[in-house]
DNA sequence: TGATCACTTAACCAAATGGTTGAGCGAAAG
DNA sequence: CTTTCGCTCAACCATTTGGTTAAGTGATCA
């Protein structure tokens, strides 16, 4: 067990997911709890848990304990740095890039 | 086999692996063959073309045969998705969560 | 105090992932 | 034609993932 995964790795990965992409919309408009964060997600509790878990290893959401309850924040941080990967790479070389595909689905038939 | 994961599972998942994001990074500068793809990886062959399969599906990049290669040419559209989603929830709402986010560490010990 | 609530942790399981080797296939070269 | 090259596919394997249930912890409530 050697924790040599990027934090790119885990932001990308921690968004694979449809559960934790939910909890990322939600939790964008305003902080909930596990519990509220579990509820849409036809799942166990400590599944949600869980999910929330990656979610905090990745520093997207920061877990408060706020009495026997705990509030998840959303970070902006790890998914700024996200936001600017796929920006990079999304948009720089986009012209160039079509000009290319352009040309070889001219030339062929598959 | 019931094929129900959405685009952004594929994108975000294909993504979170360090192999996938360096082909591409390079992708985005030219257009590659499988071969010149697998050769920075230290990786068997094989394993790279698993790897540039894991891209193709989730569209992100498309394979045109040229003779014997097989010419790798990234696709924006894709990636162009992935941004706007990231972008849509790390900066919308960053100046209403900083202040919740403040607010909490400075009442907590934790 | 004792019960309950919100949540985490541990143990477990099936399925997916990331890698391998080896066989196969079409295109190019001798 | 035969060989080699570039690549894919199938089979296999270890590890990780996404889920479960059950037990444990600590805060709140009656």
């Amino acid at each position: 067990m050697v924790e040599r995964k990027s934090v790119a790795d885990l932001v990308f990965h921690a968004l694979g997911d449809p559960s934790r992409r939910l909890m990322v919309e939600r939790l964008s408009q305003r902080a909930l709890t596990v519990g509220e964060l579990a509820e849409p997600l036809n799942m166990s509790f400590a599944g949600a848990s869980k999910h929330v878990g990656v979610l905090e290893k990745a520093g997207i959401v920061a877990r408060h304990k706020r009495g026997r309850e705990r509030l998840c924040v959303l970070q902006t941080e790890p998914l700024e740095a996200a936001r600017q990967w796929v920006e990079h790479y999304s948009t720089f070389w986009n012209a160039r890039l079509d000009a290319l595909d352009r040309a070889l689905r001219e030339d062929e038939n598959d």
